[in-house]
DNA sequence: AGGTTTGACTTTCTTTGACCTTTATGATAA
DNA sequence: TTATCATAAAGGTCAAAGAAAGTCAAACCT
């Protein structure tokens, strides 16, 4: 690991500790590690994704700062039904997520099956050109959509 | 036995002792034995098999290491890492449904889940042109392989 | 023929630096 | 006193250069 970019990372999770917020300062960063500026943005783009739970806000000019928020993915109140129609032809795994909570509150699916379907349809999965990807989450989320939709059907048989 | 795979093999065998487990540099190797660094490819090729129980793992790129795992198949982890490995970059329908019915009898994962899990990875669902089609589904499954053994290992508690 | 060795070319990930945009603040003009 | 403007102090973007590892096919040995 002899990486700057790991141990910026290691580095800036250590600092987080238990609470999931925690509020840096680019070039302060940069220059505690030697680096350029924009190593951290590299960093930061490329390790603390939204994939990975993380949400990042900054303000620049004068006191800027980068903040850091690990988030613990919360669910959305909305409808119950439509729920195809309603994934149209693309949809952003943000949205299907909050689909899939709603399903998941509805009881049409368990905890277990949300964590499997998202495991699979989320950016890093669907490995495909990014114009495109969206379509594809919207195809296999469908599926899979129909499939438990059909299944829950013929449980109470 | 002259030949210099079968050194490097040795040497790698010899340094990884004890713990199942070896970061390399290849080009550092490469260099110790004056060879191309490709021949080190070759020598994990063909001796650092899955079917000789090795995992590999590596990274490019600045700090780049290529990791071997040596696993022992008690390890549910090394499950894991094994079928991972086994799905490799592409995979057809067929084999991944191979696959999954093993681990369906192996109870690692449920028939529903199974049923859920093809539902998403047969070639209906995902509709890319099929020269890509079948690193799609690798992608996929890897990603809910990984999410169930996952979830299997926190089972019981 | 079969496994080995080599090297040219490719892909991926990281690092760096030059240039750009936004924000805060303090000086200046009305 | 308030509006305005210049400047400094952040952070953002992007592309080129660098650092690994991967691939593949030709040449080389038994």
């Amino acid at each position: 690991m002899a990486n700057i970019s790991d141990v910026i990372e290691a580095f800036i999770l250590d600092s987080m500790g238990e609470d999931n917020e925690i509020d840096i300062s680019r070039n302060e960063l940069a220059s505690f590690f030697s680096c350029a500026p924009s190593q951290i943005n590299y960093v930061l783009q490329t390790r603390f994704t939204l994939d990975r739970g993380f949400i990042k806000e900054s303000r620049r000019g004068g006191g800027g700062f980068i903040r850091i928020t690990k988030v613990s993915l919360e669910d959305d109140e909305s409808v119950a039904s439509a729920v195809i129609s309603s994934i149209g032809e693309e949809i952003s795994f943000k949205r299907a997520e909050q689909i899939l909570s709603r399903l998941n509150q509805e009881e049409i699916i368990s905890a277990k099956e949300l964590g499997l379907i998202k495991s699979m349809i989320n950016d890093e999965a669907i490995k495909v050109p990014f114009a495109i990807k969206d379509k594809m989450r919207a195809q296999s989320l469908k599926a899979c959509v129909l499939y438990l939709l059909n299944e829950k059907e013929g449980e109470n048989e």
